[in-house]
This record gives C-alpha cells, structure tokens and sequence, in this order.
DNA sequence: CTGTTAGCGCTTTCAG
DNA sequence: CTGAAAGCGCTAACAG
C-alpha cells in the first residue's frame, strides 16, 4: 500500500497541495464541493495527517507537557486525569514527566522544552527545587507555564492551589478542640511555598490557642521512605510524644502507621493523625484517618484550562492569575491499633 | 538573540551543517577535535535540537504512548511511574491518554497514531472493547504494541498481566477456609479476558470445595458508581446475602465499603471483603480490607522494557511474549462498623 | 574525516 | 477560489 499524504490525495484529485491541506483545515477560502471532495477522499483512504511535519512548518506542536515530582501519590494520578480530559476537549495530546524530586532532572527535562516541544507547560515543582532559572529560562523562549499545587515563588506566572494556610489551620485546630496538647507537623521541604503555607496555618492555630510553637515538633522528611519511617519512631518513642499529627502530604502517613504500628500506638487513642491527601477510595475505607481532602481533578482541569485559555488567545497574561481552590477536612474517627 | 540551530552552529565554526549533526550524533566518523570543538559550541550557545525535524526526518519520534482506560486507579498510576522510568533511562518521552473505558476513544487515539506520531505503544484495553480491528491497524504500520494488565484476545502481541486465575483462586479460598459459605464475585466486564480468567479462578476454587457456583453471584458492575453502589445495597440487603465478596477492581470496593456503611454491616464480621488492589499507603493504613496487590510498577516497567527491547531490535519479535508477574495476598483483619 | 544535496510532509506567503 | 514555490530544521545517502 502506497504511503498516503495529502501530495497523494492532491495528485489523485487533480488539485493542488495546497488547496488539499486548506480543504483539511476548513479554510473558508475554499468551496464547499471541494471540501467535500477531499474530505470524503481523506476518510476513504484513511489519511492521517503528519504531525511531526505540521509541528515544523507551524511551530506548533499541540502538545502540552505536565511535569510533576511522582505519579504514585494519588493527588498526582487524579490532577493527570483531569488535565487530560481538558487537553481531550482541546485537541491537545499530554506528555508526562517525574522528576522524582531531583532539581537536575527538572532542568534537562525543561531544557528540552526549548526547542518547541510542547506549547505549554504545567508543573509542580519538586522539593529539591530552589532556584528558578530553568523555568525563567523557558518561559523567555515564549512557552506558558502554569504551576499547580507546587509553585515557584521567583517565578511570575499563574498558579493553581489549594487554601494550603487555612486547611492546615483548620486541621490543627481540629486537633486542639479534639484535645492534642502536642502536634507534630510532618513536612518536605522548607524551601516550597507550599510546605510554608502549611506550616504557617498550623503556627497561627497554635498561637490563637495560646500555645508555644516548638520548632523540634516540625519534621523535616524526605524522599527515603526507610530514614522517615526512623525519624517518626523517634518522634514517637520519645516520653514527651506528640498525641497529634498532621502530614503535610500523603505517603507520610505510611510511615506514621508503621511507626505507631511496631511501638503498640493506637490511632487516634494515643495519636491522632490529619493527613492531606487525596486517595478517594482508600481512605474513604479507612475508618481512622482525618483527612484534608485536596480537589486534585478540579486543580488539574483548572491549570490546564488556564494553559489553553493563553494558548487560544495570545495576548492573555498569566501573571496575574491566581487561582485557589479550597480542599475539604474530612473528619473521621474509629480506633486502630 | 539569533536562533540558533545546527546551521548556525555550522556556519559560526565555518563546518558543513552535517558535520555538526554528526558531531552532535558522536559519529565515528568525526574527529575527536571536531567533536570536541562542535559540543562546546552547542552548550556554550545552549542549543537545543529540534525534535519535531528529526522525527520527520528520521522517522522516530523518540516518543511512546500509554493507552489506559483511566490513571485514577492507583495500579494505572503506578504503572505510569514504572513505565516512565524505563522510558527516561532510553532517552524516550511518554504521551499519556485515557480512553474512558470507551472504544470510540480509543479508536480514534490508536488512528492518530498511524502516522507516526509515537514510536511504540503499551496499552492497556478499554472495559468497553470487543473487536480489535483498530489494534490491527495500526500493528499493520509497524507499531509495535505491548498490552498490560488488560490484553486482547484478538490480538497477537506481547502481553504482560498478573497471575489472576491463580490470585483469584487463593482470595476465594481463602474466604472459604475463614469460613465463608456464599462468596459474590464483582467483575466489570465479561469480555475481558483479565476478568475472564479472574472469574473462572473464583469458579475454580468453588468447585475445589465442593460448592455449587451460582450466577446470580457474579455481580457485573459498570463504570457508573451510583449504580454500582444500588447493586451492592440490593446485593447486601438480601435475607441470602454473601458473607464474602471479592472485588474485582479496586474501585468497586468504594461501593461494597458504603453499601455495608449504610446498611450497617461490619467488615469483616458480617462480610469478609477481599480486593484486587494496589493502593500502596491507603490499604496499608487499612486494618480491614485483605487485598490482591498487583505489582503495578514491575508490570509498567516490564511492558516498557519489552517496547524499548523491539524498537532497538528491530527483528525482536513481540508475538510470543507472555510475562505474568505474580501478585500478592496481603491478609488483614481487623474489624470496621 | 568532511561537504553537497535531496528531501521528510506540511503550512503559508504570494500570485493569479 | 486555487496553484506555485519556498522553506521549517534535520538526516542520510553519496561523493570526495
């Protein structure tokens, strides 16, 4: 079967390449009899349009990239769905890159992006992240970026998050009133805007408590499961133990049960736990854990309308754009050992 | 600033233009000098080679696609961590779309295909997909095609999937020898051959035991989670009803958790619940829920491997592929009102 | 070891 | 309303 390209579909049609590839895209300086002509010979030979060529010509990919730290956080899985389901709509394919948490990769996988890859960007950045050159970089060479969740505070672009201060004060308050006298804070990062957010609400709950703020009651994890789950058996092992906790992010809360797990801790007789997350099913069957339930589909959809929004219309600024939608404390309580 | 791409390389290092492609390629053809000279030039001036020119050119892409039904099952998302790890290891970038469990999407995502868009694709069936002509299809191009999890039949190609005969089998009986007398089975397809082989393990181990299998006690459940929801009611509220479910499908066990919720049943007391899952933290914090976990990651990681292994050889044959990576049965216990 | 040349398939002025 | 022609940036014969 001879390869088929609208050179083809011209020659068989007696017309013009031009006038084929005009026709393909509806232009309205064509006729409809010949619209028709082409398309319906398009469909009959079952022509698909050359992607990589168009993208050259036009300097127009199509495409979007999402780059984010993981994929196996829930909160992650269900942003991808809901990027991907606006991309769907707006005829956009979605590439997907980790960083796995490492400032290097972040860099060589944005440094790619120079060339016209992609025509926009959606990022959460990782915790290793601090400087901002690479993005800066990109966003120079005319490619829009939106961050979600994770932003960069050096860079002015739009973001999408969620009320991080006021959940994270809500979720300390709801251990205050359920009668914690100790709350640790579980963090990643102390550079991401996101983790001072969060440990800003849980500050201001504690002070309008009238309680000191305890520096040792914060910390500090990172991307090594085994050094976590040591850290929160020495958090917890010691005599003056906090009786509440609230992880910053999901997949610490693994190891806070591990941990409450090997030394005999109830949950939440002993220890109360808050965890933002967003593992819909899962923890809808865990009958012990409080949640800050994130709204990760409508924070993907969000990014990735706002993405094509000044994609469509070139002379829309992101910069000011500032989009925070709220997550929901979902307050459960049944007893685990 | 100028654009720079290998013509302005070549000229400003007065070579030929493929000179410095080749240069750039490490060709053995190049000199060292030359070599060295031309890379310097090309990070000192932060080049960036124009992908969609080569892919035109050459023919590849350098780039996969994952077809999946949705990422919002952890196991989907899981996977995409595996199989973009592999991907970043051999230079590969990874399109992500989701069909929706609809076969009309994902005729038109593999028809986009055709014309080269993506280099290999690892796909994992929609619920809804009988025929394979699509699939043919676009094999026929010379696309090599890996599924996971979820496999044609009609199709000859690589396929990696668990052990679900025999991880059905061992829930079943493990329900059985915990004393349970009539064990419903959800299943949200009767085409799929993973859901075949998941129910015949089920009717299997029945028969082992001496027990009559039933019909009425393989509930089909769609994609529709109000509905699902009403089945398992009506399922539970019946005066005969199981005092063992298997779920099939992670997310179903949502609905049988809230079916007991609301009709005061206690997991495990009232109904033992076993599901095929892969939430790694979320049903680790669960005390309730025993589970099949799918080896998610290895199964990406794997399906990208064989992909990378055909693209690299060209005469490397998917058709006899057959990797079946085992699950395990993770057994808790603890009871949930 | 290096250069010349001919496109990949498509878009897009510019002419009619 | 349609056609001719010039490339987008890169690769890969082929020639030296």
């Amino acid at each position: 079967m001879e390869k088929i390209n609208i050179k083809s579909l011209a020659e068989e049609l007696n017309l013009s390449i031009s006038t084929v590839s005009r026709a393909l895209h509806d232009s309205y300086e064509i006729s409809a009899e010949t619209k028709k002509r082409v398309v319906e010979l398009a469909t009959k030979l079952n022509y698909v349009p050359n992607h990589h060529a168009s993208s050259l010509r036009s300097k127009k990919s199509k495409m979007i990239a999402v780059v984010i730290p993981e994929v196996a956080d829930s909160f992650f899985a269900q942003a991808i769905n809901g990027i991907e389901s606006v991309a769907q709509e707006n005829g956009y394919h979605v590439l997907i890159y980790l960083t796995h948490e490492s400032l290097q990769k972040e860099q060589a996988i944005l440094k790619d992006f120079q060339c016209g890859r992609v025509d926009g960007v959606l990022m959460s950045v990782s915790a290793e992240t601090t400087g901002a050159l690479h993005i800066k970089e990109l966003m120079a060479k005319g490619i829009p970026l939106v961050f979600f969740d994770r932003a960069s505070d050096e860079v002015e672009t739009a973001r999408i998050t969620t009320d991080d201060l006021k959940s994270s004060y809500a979720a300390t308050q709801h251990l205050l009133e359920s009668g914690c006298q100790k709350i640790a804070l579980l963090s990643v990062s102390d550079s991401l805007s996101i983790s001072n957010e969060r440990m800003a609400g849980y500050k201001q709950a504690l002070l309008d408590h009238h309680l000191s703020f305890n520096t040792a009651d914060i910390v500090l994890c990172t991307n090594n499961e085994e050094q976590n789950l040591q850290r929160m058996i020495s958090l917890l092992q010691n005599s003056n133990r906090p009786d509440g906790i609230i992880a910053t992010v999901e997949k610490l809360t693994t190891s806070v049960y591990l941990a409450c797990h090997s030394l005999q801790l109830s949950i939440p007789n002993h220890v109360k736990v808050i965890s933002f997350s967003n593992l819909q099913s899962a923890l809808l069957l865990n009958p012990s854990l409080t949640t800050i339930t994130q709204p990760a589909f409508e924070m993907g959809r969000s990014a990735a309308t706002l993405i094509f929004k000044s994609l469509k219309n070139k002379n829309f600024n992101l910069k000011g754009e500032r989009l925070v939608i709220p997550s929901r404390l979902d307050i459960r309580s049944s007893t685990v050992t």
